[in-house]
DNA sequence: TGACGCTAAGACTGGTCGGTCTTATTGTTG
DNA sequence: CAACAATAAGACCGACCAGTCTTAGCGTCA
């Protein structure tokens, strides 16, 4: 059955963003799901990069459901939003003790270079998540600057945070990137229109 | 003799800041220095990790003399000897085609979590990076806001740095670098002092 | 010339890897 | 019960790795 399949994706998911994709081997993945033999495996995928690809495609689902709906919440203005999103990346390393990264950003630096394969899916994953910003930074648009970027303020939203993540990462400490949070969120707000935009009647 | 030890890990250099630290094997180094035998490699070294520690060193002394030197030419006005560093990151980037990434940010994402030693080791190279930035942003201070944090700017500058690096090599779109790097440039200004200080006379 | 010590080179060891092949087990149909 | 199809499990293969051990070749000194 394809949950069975779910299952392994799930298993190495789980195992490649902990220790990266060469340091996860196949056997370790088949021991995680427990519940087939590697000809088996192999049945369902025809290689390891195979399962690789899907384990990004599996763990950008994860990160549009936990972290990125964050963002779609209409109940809450756009800026807002954006605000807790960040505020909610920064937890996460947090919790997480500062290790881990970003898995998408791990893979980015492991398999870039030399597998285009992996290069062209994590393209796809921070294209859709900087679609996921840009979204947002167009509904907070009458609350912007008029000569605000947004495509451009997407990416550097996540670069930032990419970063943050790495600087804290390395000095294992959590402060760094909430200070760089910090800073973000006030680049930010500098995009703000001085004066609010006011609604004009008929 | 000991430049012989230098040799191997210059060749080292190459092939990790390359390849990555797991993916270079000790035989790969020793083919590619091509001056002696794998027993007397281990003459030099310890170990393997011992030769990643030996190419972290040598690596961040490149880096010292060729890029973080920018940031001490004395001819040069401190905020401008620092938007220099930033165009220089950029144009690192484009010369070798959006590959590579940043070595340092690399074995973080590669070995800072699985390998105490080498986290130690890197915190301390960007910490070295963030005081040369923190040197100059000091140098800066008359011409920057009284709130402006130190501290806390040098680390977002390399962090926003880090991760433009991550976005144009995933993308292999130099352009997401530069526009990154130019929204640091602006966040850097917004730090100026909005009335430039004026000096006075006895 | 001959005996000795040192070093460089790479063969070797035990282990891991991705991927394949064989075998055992189960279920199904007459 | 028997014959066969489908599937599961893991033994196995060649390649590669970090690190050690053996050996062959060299210079040195008598």
């Amino acid at each position: 059955m394809n949950d069975r399949r779910t299952r392994i994706v799930e298993a190495a998911t789980d195992l490649i963003c902990r220790n990266g994709f060469q340091q996860t081997s196949v056997d370790d993945v088949i021991r995680e799901a427990g519940l087939c033999g590697k000809a088996h495996f192999y049945h369902y995928f025809k290689s390891k990069e195979e399962l690789g690809y899907a384990v990004v495609q599996h763990r950008f689902e994860q990160f549009a459901e936990e972290g990125l709906s964050i963002l779609r919440d209409p109940m809450v203005d756009p800026l807002e939003r954006l605000d807790r999103f960040i505020d909610a990346e920064v937890a996460s390393q947090a919790e997480q003790d500062c290790r881990g990264g970003c898995p998408f950003g791990n893979l980015v630096t492991e398999m870039a270079d030399a597998h285009e394969g992996f290069r062209q899916r994590l393209a796809t994953v921070f294209e859709r998540w900087a679609g996921q910003l840009q979204s947002v930074l167009w509904e907070a648009r009458p609350q912007l600057r008029d000569d605000a970027d947004i495509a451009r303020m997407a990416r550097f939203i996540i670069a930032t945070l990419e970063g943050g993540l790495l600087m804290s990462r390395v000095t294992r400490d959590v402060t760094h990137m909430e200070a760089i949070a910090g800073d973000l969120k006030r680049f930010i707000a500098a995009q703000r229109r001085e004066t609010p935009a006011v609604s004009v009647g008929p």
